[in-house]
DNA sequence: ATTATCTATAGATCTATAGATAATGC
DNA sequence: ATTATCTATAGATCTATAGATAATGC
């Protein structure tokens, strides 16, 4: 039954990567170590012996996914060198983004349930946040532009707004119309 | 031990009330029957007479909390018709808002919470969102101005996604310089 | 010898229901 | 007679721990 240290430590991965994506479709509260143990492949008995907690893991859960959707944000713009924002908007301010929960933004899936935690997991949103921060400050500022942080900052919380405002709504068109009115005032305050 | 109609009455109002506090404090899945009935002075036993299964109570809470949240907007701007803006402004994204959840916002509280409910929960934020708008349209509306449903949209957007990354982060100054940026876009957005 | 994972379980809590109680409302 | 609330409980699930097992790693 015990596995090499290379295997378990494998297996650790897996069990983050499998819970940055069911936290985010179901809420930290929304599902049971044995069912995060099991979509790893794995007993609920070996939690303990990888982690200290629930809450353990969902700090090291926040920070995979978090750092996996700023990766994603720095690829976009890298493919798009000449508009790096528009990249961005293409794929956030989208109707597939909002049906993605699970694979989407951790921000908006979980952002609000982060609030209800302690200061680790906020500490790994906060990084997070920083770093989708850094990569649209990248491309959004001008020569001598002092307050393209500032900019960054109203960009981002305009686009999490949107995703989270157009999957709290059953009307498509409604979510679409959300979408497309934050990826306007994205593009004016980026040009300010 | 059975009260009259008029208190019964009262007492589903009671628990809508307790509920639509305590779901936004805690999630929806952050808080059992057991503590939600005992907020109101009666017992678990009593729910099920009031309330056809906890997803019902979570669509009459979200309700009563999205109406009681467009209220306050449009009351904040009806005490200072010169500029409903800065009203709204002056209390939504502060930092009191940021740290009174279980009072604040339904849509930053449990925005991501009703994305994961049945359609019922999100066609109470359907309307308590339309109804935001409503609010927000009424006074960035200029003459002739056709943009004004997607301002507002955008500016809602702002506004929800700034209180959302206000939460998640530990460092209050972080917190409120995206507050205060998310405020400069807004006066940006609604003035053009 | 150590240990990663397994099965099994403790003890708490969850949603929901059943039956008793006592007051209302006819 | 009806019924709002109560106590009690069913049955499922939750986090966490204990002890057995079997493979690793020295």
């Amino acid at each position: 039954m015990r596995v090499s240290r290379v295997q378990a430590a494998e297996n650790r991965q897996t069990v983050i990567n499998v819970a940055s994506r069911l936290f985010r479709d179901r809420g930290f509260d929304g599902i049971g170590l044995k069912d995060l143990m099991e979509g790893a492949g794995l007993t609920q008995g070996a939690f303990y012996k990888q982690f200290a907690s629930k809450e353990d893991l969902a700090v090291e859960a926040s920070k995979r996914a978090l750092e996996s959707a700023s990766g994603r944000w720095s690829d976009a713009a890298a493919r798009n060198p000449d508009d790096p924002l528009s990249a961005v908007i293409g794929f956030y301010l989208s109707a597939d983004h909002r049906e993605e929960r699970m694979d989407g933004c951790p921000i908006v899936a979980l952002g609000a349930d982060a609030a209800r935690q302690g200061p680790d997991v906020k500490a790994e949103f906060e990084a997070g946040i920083k770093a989708h921060l850094d990569v649209l400050g990248r491309f959004i500022a001008k020569d001598g532009d002092q307050g393209s942080r500032d900019k960054a900052m109203a960009i981002l919380a305009t686009m999490v707004g949107a995703v989270t405002l157009a999957r709290a709504v059953n009307d498509t068109d409604l979510a679409r119309a959300l979408l497309d009115a934050a990826a306007a005032l994205v593009r004016e305050a980026a040009a300010a």
